[in-house]
DNA sequence: CGCCAGGTATACAGGTCGGTATACGAAGCG
DNA sequence: CGCTTCGTATACCGACCTGTATACCTGGCG
């Protein structure tokens, strides 16, 4: 029979949608497959023979999560400022109840769970991707440089997740101006205040 | 009969205490009543005898979980960076696994909750303690800078939950300090570099 | 003393959990 | 054609969940 999703995607890649926006918006232990297959319109079996357990479903769901977007041209510091941008989209989005990294994070205690070790990587791209352009930008100490961004970008996650809070993500880029401008080795700053 | 906690404290203290330490290590969600009144070497009908519902439990657990504690005296600018000194201490703490708010507001999805509420405030709270002391150390927009402060402090928390982060608590107070610098109308820093 | 609030122990109701078993139908492909 | 694969539907397993019911025990107090 060989099913596929509405989209036209492979079953698989539907069924790990569905069951990521339910993850995402009612908690990973509160869902549970039942609710995915009939989500879906699928039965559980269905879904068992696709994912070999639950956690696996969990992993396969983080990776279709929602993520923040990097721009890809640019100078250097206007780069970094445009990840700050693209970070208040992404908050802008009326779903938004904090990022999924974090959420999952909280409710999957196990670091040995496969979906942790998804984050992990995807942590320490991010990371990596603020020092090579920090170091691009001629930052004095790209490593702390990212550091900082860093703990910026997870700030603005967080705060903005709070009700009300629309301008985590501005706030965010206007220290981001700070810290790369505090940075550079003197003389002009990287980016216009 | 009257029970009382081993620390000689009234019992309902007692069970908040031991359900705030499993709550918060392996979820609100995987721990059962059955297992608090384990721990606590009780009887899951002496807790509801003390708490209406579960839920309740889960607030009254929030309110003894650890909490960041603020400098009360000194020099504005210096109690602000002492928050995060105290941060630093907090997060070096060898059971932390996350912000116990954070890791709250991830389970319980429904913002009605009473744990959620006492959230609230704490973060109100938090904002206008910030609010305040920035207002003393004569920045000239403390509201913005109480933001920014508050962004750090979430951001360090958030941070401070990766594996082998140490420094989140440093770098956040660092980058206070460069805020507070910036913030000040000009001549002298506020604080020292 | 006798009463009774506040414990104990045990059991149960009604539900959901992750995961599997069984039996059947319908497509794709040699 | 017939076989295999992938889906359906349904039912079940054992474990755990929140919450309550029942019955008994025990310390404190008037």
């Amino acid at each position: 029979m060989r099913l596929r999703g509405p989209a036209g995607q492979p079953i698989a890649d539907y069924i790990a949608e569905v069951a990521a926006d339910l993850f995402y918006r009612d908690g990973v232990h509160a869902v549970g497959v039942d609710r995915v297959a009939d989500t879906a319109g699928l039965t559980k079996r269905t879904i068992y023979r696709h994912f070999r357990s639950k956690d696996e479903l969990i992993a396969a769901s983080l990776r279709r999560a929602p993520r923040v977007r990097f721009p890809s041209s640019g100078a250097p510091a206007e780069r970094i400022l445009g990840a700050f941008a693209l970070l208040e989209q992404f908050l802008a989005g009326t779903k938004y109840r904090g990022c999924p990294y974090i959420i999952y994070t909280a409710e999957l205690t196990d670091p040995g769970h496969p979906a942790r070790r998804l984050i992990e990587t995807y942590i320490a791209k991010r990371r990596a991707w603020f020092r090579d352009r920090a170091a691009e930008a001629g930052v004095s100490d790209p490593e702390t440089v990212a550091e900082e961004l860093d703990l910026l970008f997870d700030g603005a996650l967080a705060s903005g997740a709070k009700r009300g809070n629309l301008v985590a993500a501005q706030t965010a880029q206007r220290m981001a101006r700070l810290v790369l401008n505090a940075a550079v080795p003197a003389r002009a700053p990287v980016v216009a205040a």
